[in-house]
DNA sequence: CTGCATCCTTTCTGATACTG
DNA sequence: CAGTATCAGAAAGGATGCAG
């Protein structure tokens, strides 16, 4: 049995109730794709659909409400004949650029090292 | 129409794929709050399953399964009756603590902000 | 162009019970 | 103690078609 010097009680838990938080609004597979494409220029829809890899129309159309929904981006209809919408990052959505950073340098190392192992 | 001198082509998709790579060994509700519970020491089953909020046994079992597989966590048995299985966060597991921070980080500012909008 | 409605399949989760 | 088996419901995801 190995140390458990690190153990503190009630810490661990402090930590993992905001994280469940950000995990929330983060949850499912196209959020911070989503967010990370408008984070390069704001975006029309089928540019979106085009750009991210494998999504469809139904889950863009899907996860963008719930992303407006929690401020994070913004819907900004054009008065044109067809319909022009473009949609952009908010500041607070923009907030979230350091965690994005991180994933992507984890990713990396990450795709690295299963690229190392033969596979 | 805003400026869009923000796109880059290219760029998003660069960045878009290592990010996908990451979320899939991330995936779902617990592998992370499994991880942040094992950076604070070693831990039984029965711990891990007492510390983190609403997760099941059945659910418990298979993202540590997962974990161990994608190398993040280690499992020891040490030979007890009853039996004694320990686990512990590997130093590829521990590569993630800037993510885990990060993610603190944001969710704890998003927590005030929720609380400060009435809700 | 934007993007919702519908239908269908797959995957994920939770609850409960049970074994070595 | 440390899980696994099973079942059922929920949620996520894909395909297609169509309307403003």
């Amino acid at each position: 049995m190995k140390s458990r010097e690190g153990h503190e009680p009630g810490k661990c838990l402090s930590m993992l109730l905001p994280i469940t938080d950000a995990l929330e609004v983060l949850s499912g597979k196209w959020k911070l794709p989503i967010l990370i494409s408008l984070s390069f220029g704001n975006k029309r829809f089928g540019e979106m659909a085009k750009e991210i890899p494998k999504i469809t129309d139904r889950m863009l159309s899907k996860e963008l409400r719930e992303l407006e929904a929690h401020q994070l981006i913004k819907r900004t209809v054009y008065d044109a004949v067809p319909a022009i919408v473009e949609y952009s990052i908010t500041d607070y959505g923009a907030s979230l650029d350091p965690l994005i950073q991180e994933l992507y340098k984890w990713g990396s190392r990450h795709r690295k090292r299963m690229m190392a192992k033969s596979h």
